[in-house]
DNA sequence: GCATTAATTGGTC
DNA sequence: GACCAATTAATGC
């Protein structure tokens, strides 16, 4: 990982809380202390156990976040993009992170220090609420999608993940932007790799998906949809 | 082209 | 529905 700017002045990532309040006179001289880090596809650049260095906000790029269980099982906590927040467990109490995060492509990240946060968020209020406001909805994304995914079959998992990400990275020409592994697929929807490939080349026969080669796309939105059980839907986090 | 990795399929518990 | 083994496809060198 190596070092460059960025600027969060002309940066365009309106969904950043620090791009948010960039006008605030308070924030400059923390905007001065700010990291900014390249980090290549697949690298990764927090690790599960190690010491909390900060939080970071991605300023290009996509980025799995991970909890890898003692059985060397993988599960995918959220996949972020663009002005999303990385690494936020662990500001406040906790000395080390418990969870993983990995490029999946080229990325650039923002670094604060938790330290430095901490000044910002005191002195800055209006920064320190809309915080508070993205932890409580983190909270309960979490809560009820926990709730959610003991009561789904497998087939709606996998269902949901492909939806999410259909969704939330969008397509071109009808094949999605994000493509992931089978396994990704697999440790983002809550099982196993086999189960991914069986029930996407049955979606395949029921014409809700459509493949070429490793891309994969979903013909109709609305059917896709609502071929998975309406109070079942999982949240975006 | 060969070798390693990923995807797929079928079977067992 | 997870885990395992065998086969086939895809990809890197």
């Amino acid at each position: 990982m190596k070092e460059l700017k960025t600027d969060c002045k002309t940066c365009t990532n309106l969904g950043c809380l620090i791009k948010k309040h960039v006008d605030s006179p308070q924030i400059e001289k923390y905007l001065e202390r700010k990291h900014s880090i390249f980090c290549r596809s697949s690298q990764q650049f927090i690790l599960e156990g190690s010491p909390v260095y900060g939080l970071y906000f991605i300023y290009e790029g996509v980025v799995k976040v991970m909890k890898t269980s003692s059985n060397s099982k993988e599960q995918i906590i959220r996949l972020s993009s663009n002005g999303e927040i990385v690494g936020h467990r662990g500001f406040g109490t906790d000395y080390v992170y418990n969870v993983s995060a990995v490029a999946l492509q080229d990325a650039v990240l923002c670094n604060f220090t938790s330290s430095d946060l901490k000044e910002m968020l005191h002195e800055i209020p209006e920064l320190m609420y809309d915080f508070m406001v993205f932890y409580a909805d983190q909270l309960q994304r979490s809560e009820t999608n926990a709730k959610r995914f003991g009561q789904m079959t497998v087939r709606e998992k996998v269902m949901n993940a492909l939806l999410l990400i259909w969704t939330k990275f969008g397509n071109t020409e009808g094949y999605m932007n994000l493509q992931l592994s089978r396994k990704e697929i697999a440790d983002f929807a809550g099982t196993t790799e086999e189960q991914v490939i069986k029930n996407i080349s049955a979606l395949k026969k029921e014409n809700l998906l459509r493949a070429q080669g490793k891309k994969l796309g979903i013909i109709d939105e609305t059917a896709f949809s609502s071929a998975i059980s309406q109070d079942n839907r999982i949240l975006p986090s």
